[in-house]
DNA sequence: TACGATACAGAACGAACGTTCTGTTTGTCT
DNA sequence: AGACAAACAGAACGTTCGTTCTGTATCGTA
């Protein structure tokens, strides 16, 4: 908070101490901890005891780390959006025909769904994206972070395509619909408990609008 | 739940008494104060204390007519699913041309945004799925009446169309993609908090699914 | 080597949670 | 009229919550 950073002359590589090291572990152990807790109680259940008994650390060392449930929350929150989360580029993207391109976008929507979304991690940043809706403390620290991914995302997927003859914002519209099914069909579970329909619900819905992509 | 309620031959009208009615007007009023609780303050904050002001009765009053906090979520639950959600037909449903079709799906899928998902009443929904997830005694309770809600919902809305050309599985399949997309629309708020950039969305996925059906 | 900061440990705090309990009032039915 | 059950009121329960605190060990540094 108070920590200047701005680009001060000293070089100061970036090597960490076996202190800083040693934080570093344990504040990973209990973001980890937050994330598991989250996507298996819930935002309601994941209590400081119940975190603390899942990262194994004692109360006064997690209080440490995060003096409050608060923070503890707002950094959970951004490690999620931390891995920008744009599928792999396996070959080329510069596409030769129309049904390449098609069943490239399809094949990265399912990618998402199976590795963004249907996790731990997409799960546990559904509990907190609800959960911020409501929680004025919490959405005044994390919002602007979710804003500002927002817009990075989908520059970044349109820039993984670089599809001629479909505007820029229409690409962004058609790849956020993709983020909102996917997120919906996180709580579908409850309306259709069969894992194989909701995969297949989003085979579907990936082949619909990747027809979209020009 | 100990009701017989099967068709018994005594005519038996169901005129409440007194006392009916005032349990009955009692039990509304704190339903209507959890939806409202659940919208204003999910579901982590959604207490007894809570409730209880928001709905202008004592404490005694509320564990008279829900024991428990459980039961008080199960009736809420039932409650959002009642109105069983199928928009209300203003033409015939028997088109002439396929753009009539078209613009009929599209106007009810606005419908359903506007009226069933992004309300009290929807979001309340939402704070109660995601709390399910994770609650297994929720879960046991309600996770049934949410399986046979999906069913009824896509049959009552396939029946409300008459498509021929389109297998129903598949016209099941499209509403469904569009249930979840306006549920995963209702978490959206927090990366784009522009109400109206929302409202767009929903009417392009709305054009762009109606033309799924045939 | 000594000092200070950081990492950790755990007790103690008041507040709030959901539930249970004992009363009091008020209709309903014979 | 009288008995009974339902509607309501509110105190009290033990538990758990998140925070604050005092104390100890360890590491970096002057």
């Amino acid at each position: 908070m108070t920590t200047p950073d701005a680009a001060s002359d000293r070089p100061e590589p970036p090597i960490a101490s076996r202190k800083e090291q040693q934080a570093i572990v344990a504040r990973d152990r209990i973001v980890r901890a937050v994330i598991d807790c989250l996507d298996e109680h819930g935002y309601a259940e994941t209590s400081i005891n119940r975190i603390q008994e899942r990262a194994g650390i004692s109360r006064g060392a997690l209080t440490h780390h995060f003096p409050s449930k608060e923070e503890l929350m707002v950094v959970t929150a951004e490690r999620l959006l931390q891995p920008t989360l744009v599928p792999p580029r396996k070959g080329p993207r510069q596409f030769d025909s129309a049904e390449q391109r098609i069943s490239a976008v399809e094949a990265d929507i399912v990618w998402m769904w199976e590795r963004l979304v249907d996790t731990r991690e997409g799960r546990a940043l559904l509990e907190i994206l609800v959960a911020t809706r409501t929680d004025v403390a919490l959405k005044g620290r994390i919002s602007e972070t979710f804003v500002r991914w927002n817009r990075a995302i989908n520059e970044s997927l349109a820039a993984n395509y670089l599809l001629h003859g479909l505007a820029e914002d229409e690409q962004r519209e058609l790849w956020t619909m993709c983020r909102v099914f996917l997120r919906g069909l996180n709580t579908q579970s409850q309306f259709e408990p069969d894992h194989h329909a909701r995969s297949a619900l989003v085979r579907s819905f990936a082949r619909m609008i990747a027809t979209r992509f020009v």
